[in-house]
DNA sequence: TGACAAGACGACATTTATGTCGTATCTTGA
DNA sequence: TCAAGATACGACATAAATGTCGTCTTGTCA
């Protein structure tokens, strides 16, 4: 337990989700003031370790000293336990590119280093070449929406009644597949859209989505 | 209860028997800068609460503010309950422990060791008292399902139109909650259940969803 | 692409806290 | 009564924290 008071404080701000200037008015102060703190410059005075510690509600004792609860434990119901402290992972964990949006752009194109936003981080994916997207439109509504992300597995194969990402006449969408002989159903949630029904030929690929994740 | 921080700071320096001088030193200042915080005229930073807290035996947070024991309470070991942040990434990454389910389980149990099954990871969680839960029932569907696990971060505040676990009267459930005075509603997403309106008195926590992570 | 919010940080003036020194008050014990 | 220790406090210089202003970078969003 190394840390410092800055970092604590950057920790309990952001665990409020309040950024810079939002926390430093209720402390009294500036922003840079805050900033210093954060860093380690300067050492904020009991008033305002106080303040900070109201209304990011920790315990101040946590916020000097880095010992004990973050939280005050009066916030958690009774017969809680404690978490215990260092534990192992089980499951595999991948980190996959995001890449843009399916079905707004050519997957064709998602692929160069332009397009890969940044990484997200899930467990248990055991593609190599999984990747992630971020979805657009709603057609799959309300189960997935815009803004939502999804992963995909090419390797994974695609059975009916799986949502799967696939590029029809170079053109690609969301949606729930259902195979019938040399067609293939685009089938999407949302009833507002009408199914599609497609030939095998015309599909360049299609693409089982393994797992979604939503911010609420 | 309206005692300022130098007239606790003197109360914990003579409850060591400690004259001005010796804690002066103990706490790194001369006796007049301590005789200057003792008569209000001066605040001390955080560095210095934390040695006095330290070499008079006080909790910081009685110093600071007055609330709760003026000493440690015997018997109690702080264990320390805080999840691991890697601030490194882009995203913030958290690992969370997945608990047994809402609304199956009575949450008073989950925090237990024995019930914490492996650890999701996570991009963007903020909260350092975040953790997972893996649902049961329908009562959410079609967008939250049996089996889905959902991120919970007590820091957040629950608002109208967010998705929450909730305990009420000893039982947990997960619904969408609309404030409305004294009441809060109770909204399940799936129309085959009835919305529930309870009194916020009945309420033990109201817990924000912040993710939602389907496996497909 | 541009606009914008959030953050980071340097420079400098101002405010506040601290150190230093001197002196005064008060109690206690010889 | 006197001496000594503990506390109190004014005055002033120094050190540290803070406020203010401006510039820069980065990520986000339309």
């Amino acid at each position: 337990m190394k840390s410092t008071i800055g970092e604590r404080l950057r920790t309990a701000r952001e665990g409020k989700d309040m950024d810079q200037y939002t926390l430093a008015v209720k402390a009294g102060v500036v922003t840079r003031t805050l900033q210093r703190w954060e860093k380690g410059e300067q050492v904020p005075d009991g008033i305002a370790i106080t303040k900070i510690a109201k209304v990011t509600n920790v315990r101040p004792t946590w916020l000097l000293t880095g010992e004990g609860e973050m939280y005050a434990v009066a916030g958690r119901p009774e017969n809680v336990y404690s978490l215990p402290v260092s534990p192992k992972r089980k499951m595999r964990l991948a980190e996959l590119p995001l890449v843009s949006s399916v079905p707004a752009g050519k997957v064709s194109t998602m692929f160069h280093p332009d397009y890969v936003d940044h990484y997200v981080t899930v467990d248990d994916v055991k593609d190599p070449g999984a990747f992630a997207l971020k979805v657009k439109g709603n057609s799959m509504s309300p189960r997935i929406e815009d803004g939502d992300i999804v992963v995909v597995s090419p390797q994974s194969e695609a059975r009916s009644g799986d949502i799967c990402v696939i590029r029809v006449n170079e053109e690609d969408t969301l949606k729930k597949v259902k195979f019938e002989g040399n067609y293939i159903h685009l089938i999407p949630l949302n009833p507002e859209f009408e199914p599609v029904t497609v030939k095998k030929r015309d599909i360049n690929f299609v693409w089982k989505v393994v797992k979604l994740i939503k911010e609420l």
